[in-house]
DNA sequence: GCTGTGTTGTTCGT
DNA sequence: ACGAACAACACAGC
């Protein structure tokens, strides 16, 4: 029977070196379908602001038309429905005789993926999975490794090296099969339900209105159209950063016109107050989307590198993919990843605000803490009453991104730093607000910032005032993104508080008034952290420890805290206290809803 | 068990 | 500009 071949794309939204693309055409399908299934889960349950979504849609829009560019009748074909009812019907429908994709090492998509390959497989379809989202197959790496993946970066450089250079990339097809017969007659709804998800929708908050993006499964007009902002009734992405393949290669060329700066290109010298433009490459929406081949970014800079005496990992742009295949090997082999409980990989502390899940694995609301709360909520929002922390908070949400430095330097505020934080809580704010968030990459990024792995000199805490200091000493970061400081002099812009109230009146802004007071006092707030911090390292347990598990190392920890203030004869401040007597009440929104969280861990929904 | 290393701290000294 | 003190972590390699 000749080969008609479902291509379902997810992490790879280009035509240049797209692996799972050449597999699918190698096999001379007398009918190509590429395919995306608009999931659901995708849209209701994880957390995704308009920056993103626009990105992503463009990104569709653009590898749809570029399929059309190649063969008039060809497009991608978008199924707005769970993967696990769409995919069946397709392979009925479409006589479907082949599925490929690539490997994706999210944990979620572990999951849905071993969901689908069953189903193809009753189905009596051929399932091919091909790596190519990042330089080497995850699998091959962790099994050179006897089942492991180094967790530090040196010996994982070095595991890698001996595998060899990543393979080249592959070039754009110049033609492609029909589709074949597409008709499809509109699906009942109820075969492809969206009503779990709609019910709790976490992305609500940046509706106008209803979703009106799964009306149909076929698209408004029953052609696998594109989802538009205006059918998902989203609110109007502010970002500039804008999806497609085309965009992220003149981006790559625009990049690497500049070979000094790439040769020399050194992660810690860049400047994490430049925004206009920013110090870095800007690459990072593509490399997540796939919209940029990481293996042809990779190419790209060992032409211009080789031969030359230029900077090394890790520090270096090179260094950076590396740590990009690093995390994402680290998280193929780690289906908790996102979480600090049950996590192997990840430190056990008593976070304020962490997820806790009942026998059932399911999540419980978030123990009560006022204080915590507030904190959350006010860093979430940028209103700390720290100028640059709010800075780039309020970048966060407008632009989509921050540089690397600036995550560092609000991460750690959020936890070992200043709040004693949950990451999972910081975690979800970057999910939504980020444009090239990547579970990979921010998780791990988190849990390093956390020192719950990766990081352990957890005494080196980012200043709020100082470290923004040090690079933007006149804080043009701060009057761009908080633009009530806007007039303050210099010497206040970073601590407007100790202004004189005559400064504050002349720039137009009383702080308690038009802008916060700190939301806490940094000196002691960092002391008791660090002493938090501290008591838990001294724990050494990591998430998946029995006692981290059934609550008794949290107890420990506030049982010899509350020996210490009893000793010391000074007022309890932790506001966890009152929580074993009095289980749940219910929580103040914080940028994002908590308050409906009720997902499975690890079941495919 | 010891030593060196770890992408990216701060403050104070010269 | 750069070095040392601060208080002192985990991990790899020997």
């Amino acid at each position: 029977m000749a080969p008609r071949v479902l291509l379902w794309h997810r992490t790879d939204l280009r035509l240049h070196d797209a692996p799972a693309l050449q597999a699918a055409l190698d096999l001379k399908p007398e009918a190509f379908f590429p395919t995306w299934t608009w999931n659901p889960h995708y849209v209701h349950r994880q957390a995704v602001g308009p920056n993103r979504f626009q990105f992503l849609l463009d990104s569709m829009q653009a590898l749809s038309e570029s399929y059309a560019a190649v063969n008039a009748k060809q497009k991608l074909h978008v199924l707005r429905g769970p993967p696990e009812t769409i995919l069946p019907m397709l392979f009925k429908r479409w006589k479907i005789t082949h599925l490929v994709y690539e490997y994706d090492p999210d944990p979620y998509a572990c999951d849905r993926d071993e969901e689908a390959t069953k189903l193809a497989e009753e189905a009596g379809v051929e399932v091919i999975v091909k790596h190519g989202f990042t330089l080497y197959d995850p699998r091959k790496i962790i099994e050179k490794n006897k089942g492991k993946a180094p967790i530090a970066y040196g010996p994982f450089c070095k595991l890698i090296a001996s595998i060899g250079d990543p393979a080249k990339p592959i070039d754009a097809p110049t033609e492609l099969p029909d589709p074949g017969d597409t008709s499809l007659d509109e699906p009942d709804r109820a075969d492809h339900d969206v009503g779990p998800y709609r019910e709790r929708d976490v992305n609500h908050v940046s509706r106008k209105g209803d979703d009106h993006g799964f009306d149909t499964v076929l698209g408004p007009n029953g052609d696998f159209s594109v989802p538009t902002m205006e059918e998902l009734n989203l609110e109007e992405a502010t970002s500039t950063i804008r999806g497609g393949e085309k965009l992220a290669l003149e981006g790559l060329d625009a990049y690497l016109e500049d070979k000094k700066k790439v040769i020399n290109f050194e992660k810690p010298k860049t400047n994490p107050a430049e925004f206009d433009p920013p110090s870095t490459t800007q690459l990072s929406p593509h490399l997540k989307f796939g919209t940029l081949s990481c293996r042809l970014f990779y190419w790209r800079l060992r032409e211009v590198i080789d031969g030359t005496k230029h900077s090394e990992p890790p520090t270096s742009l090179i260094g950076q993919l590396l740590f990009r295949e690093q995390f994402n090997t680290l998280m193929s082999m780690n289906r908790k990843w996102r979480q600090m409980l049950g996590n192997p990989m990840c430190r056990f502390f008593d976070w304020h605000l962490a997820n806790q899940y009942d026998e059932e694995g399911e999540l419980k609301p978030l123990d009560s803490n006022p204080e915590a709360e507030e904190h959350l909520k006010k860093w979430s929002e940028g209103q700390t009453g720290f100028p640059w922390i709010d800075a780039l908070m309020r970048q966060l949400k407008e632009t989509g991104w921050i540089h690397h430095l600036g995550r560092h330097s609000v991460a750690c505020f959020l936890t070992r730093g200043h709040c004693y934080i949950s990451w999972e809580r910081g975690e979800e704010v970057f999910a939504r607000y980020l444009v090239d968030w990547n579970s990979a990459m921010n998780v791990a990024n988190w849990m390093w910032l956390s020192a719950s792995q990766f990081f352990h000199q957890y005494y080196r805490v980012y200043s709020p005032i100082a470290f923004g200091k040090k690079h933007d000493p006149s804080g043009k970061l701060i009057r761009r993104f908080v633009p009530e400081l806007a007039d303050i002099p210099d010497k206040y812009i970073y601590e407007p508080w100790k202004a004189p109230e005559s400064v504050q009146k002349k720039a137009g802004c009383i702080i308690g008034k038009d802008y916060p007071e700190p939301m806490l006092d940094e000196k002691a707030a960092k002391e008791d952290t660090l002493a938090r911090v501290k008591a838990s390292y001294d724990l050494k347990i990591m998430g998946d420890d029995p006692s981290a598990l059934d609550g008794s190392a949290r107890e420990k920890l506030r049982a010899a805290r509350k020996d210490k203030i009893d000793g010391d004869d000074v007022p309890d401040q932790d506001g966890t206290e009152e929580s074993p007597a009095k289980p749940t009440r219910k929580r103040q929104a914080s940028g994002q809803s908590h308050d409906k969280r009720k997902t499975k861990q690890t079941k495919l929904k």
